[in-house]
DNA sequence: CTGTTAGCGCGTTCAC
DNA sequence: GTGAACGCGCTAACAG
């Protein structure tokens, strides 16, 4: 009841293996009789090739990794489902390793790759470049993009946290308004803490305070600590939180508390996942191609695998894009009204670029 | 420059390759100091194990798999992090497999991973339980979740989509509506069949006329459908869209004809995704726990790679749970007010029940 | 306790 | 054109 291997079809069909695997791989020439011998042996013993066994034999195997922190929130899912479109268009197989809140996970899942896949693409925001580099070893091709302190001599993309805070503190004080307080994310996480910087940076010639209140990137977070603030008395005009999610949970605390958005408090996120353009008001936000980000990822992963030395180093920067929806627009008409519901808002405003290093 | 291989610890310990395999598998006796020796070579030399070449031999890939239809959407984003949790908490590994549209893709894909995985977790919504079983040569354990047809004599968990349907249907009969029309999934696809079923035998007792929009399951689709409905003058009362993505499209297309929800139209929508709560009005929904259905399938597999015939022809049947919120209630106060947009609104009802077949 | 050796399933030189 | 034999890297008997 075993699986058949190819020795199997091999005598079955009289031939050696050699002779199997010319035909599977259409490699090589083989006469049509016997071809046509093997074909038929193939498929009366249902026979399939041992991927494993291939790899280890081509040392290929037509797999690539990603090693992400977490799977929650729609940013990785978004990731996933870009890095999944380009593997396919490749041929190539995806496997996802995640939860990897700290350095040594994220280094034994990048060890427990080995001889499983052929290229690695790594998200690892906790990870320090130097102890990255220790756990890959080998010749396995990693496209890092672990955003903020990125190793200059491995490729790499990184998103302009710093410079996507600014634009988003600017278009806040542009509207008017004084008092921003900023959601970070969790501590620790460089891509949170390249975004807190940018906050920071964009207010101080501003003469406006900074206020930074405590998140971890998710939904509920967002939501404690505006329900926190308000209760102690607190009332920004805009809130910049680091991600879109806690930007959610903000605007729901605000709606909770009976505060409007965004003529008593305007939001914007950062990443501009699906739900931002779903949320009441829609969030203005900072825009990733998630996906595309995903995509091209792989591909330049898979140009590594292809030619390993070829791009050696090449460190892209992805300039984020200032979306502008209801939950930052002074026009207070575009308040949760029907007439504002439209997915594709007219008077969407874009800015930014993307630019390579 | 390539790789150490555990010949070359070996040779760099003075020891045999079965005593380094011995200390890295802590498996069988070693004395301390050759221990000691192995140790250093090990991480002099950066060695690390080649899961490929050791799968080969032990025949465990430690991998599990999954073949998916598409990655669109939050249910599969859902679904994968729940697998991922139950995988990660067996040390296994994730391999994801999309895009199948039809029968043959998946059959291929499902032929590819031989040798790749130990088990795999089979979503193929499209796929006929014949056609299925002939890709399943091999002993390879398998989890069917092709809702709809299944195969008895295999390990499976279906969704009552039909009886789903009925309850979204009677509950919207309950609130006084009449004019119930109804947004399909994609025509083929057997989870969106089994909800159109519902919907008509629902109907059917009750003397109100059924009326089918043709949807595919994503968003834009769900809008379409309800655009191109009130343009050519219908104004059915509610609307029951197979699932929550095309629900929110809908809920969207509705708003933008200036049509209130739920006082005009109520909606429901079905697998209770994460922005189902998000939206304005919140989304009345069939409620799946996906994630946890996605853990829940795992650990199945687990159970079967384990014993591969202990629970053999299990099938499983969850049946899902009606939550209502504000876009099918009756008090109009509900809609898009400051007080109803706490994530857990008091007044949820859930009905139903899972049941083990 | 440790070393030798035979596979795991397949691709791939080489001679024939 | 075709086949025999070796090697990929590792585990698991089996001897010693």
């Amino acid at each position: 009841m075993k699986p058949a291997t190819i020795r199997d079809v091999a005598r079955h069909a009289d031939v050696s293996v050699a002779s199997v695997s010319r035909v599977l791989n259409g490699v090589g020439v083989v006469n049509e009789p016997t071809r046509q011998r093997v074909l038929q042996a193939v498929d009366l013993l249902k026979y399939v090739p041992h991927s494993g066994a291939r790899s280890l034999s081509t040392s290929r195997t037509d797999t690539v990794g990603v090693i992400l922190p977490d799977l929650f929130g729609e940013f990785f899912s978004e990731l996933i489902r870009g890095m999944d479109v380009a593997a396919r268009a490749h041929g190539l197989h995806l496997i996802v390793s995640s939860s990897h809140d700290d350095a040594d996970e994220a280094s034994a899942a990048i060890r427990s790759m080995r001889g499983r896949v052929d290229g690695l693409v790594v998200l690892s925001p906790y990870l320090n470049a130097a102890s990255l580099t220790a756990s890959l070893a080998g010749r396995t091709p990693v496209l890092l993009m672990n955003g903020g302190a990125m190793d200059a001599a491995r490729p790499s993309i990184v998103i302009d946290n710093r410079a996507g805070a600014m634009t988003a503190v600017e278009h806040l004080l542009g509207l008017g308004r004084r008092r921003i307080a900023h959601i970070s994310g969790p501590s620790g996480n460089l891509e949170a803490e390249a975004r807190l910087a940018g906050y920071a940076e964009a207010l101080a010639g501003s003469g406006v305070v900074a206020q930074v209140l405590d998140g971890d990137f998710t939904q509920g977070s967002g939501h404690r600590a505006v329900t926190r603030m308000l209760a102690s008395g607190e009332r920004p005009d805009a809130i910049f939180a680091a991600n879109d999610m806690m930007a959610v949970g903000a605007l729901l605390a605000l709606q909770e508390a009976g505060v409007r958005c965004p003529e008593e408090v305007a939001v914007v996120g950062f990443d501009d996942v699906p739900i931002a353009e779903l949320v009441r008001p829609a969030l203005t936000t900072l825009r990733i191609d998630i996906a595309g980000l995903g995509k091209h990822a792989v591909e330049r992963l898979v140009g590594l695998i292809q030619a390993p030395d070829s791009e050696e180093a090449n460190n892209e920067i992805l300039r984020p894009t200032l979306v502008v929806r209801g939950s930052s627009t002074a026009d207070a008409s575009a308040h949760s009204s029907p007439a504002e519901a439209k997915p594709t808002a007219p008077g969407e405003i874009l800015m930014g670029e993307i630019q390579d290093v």
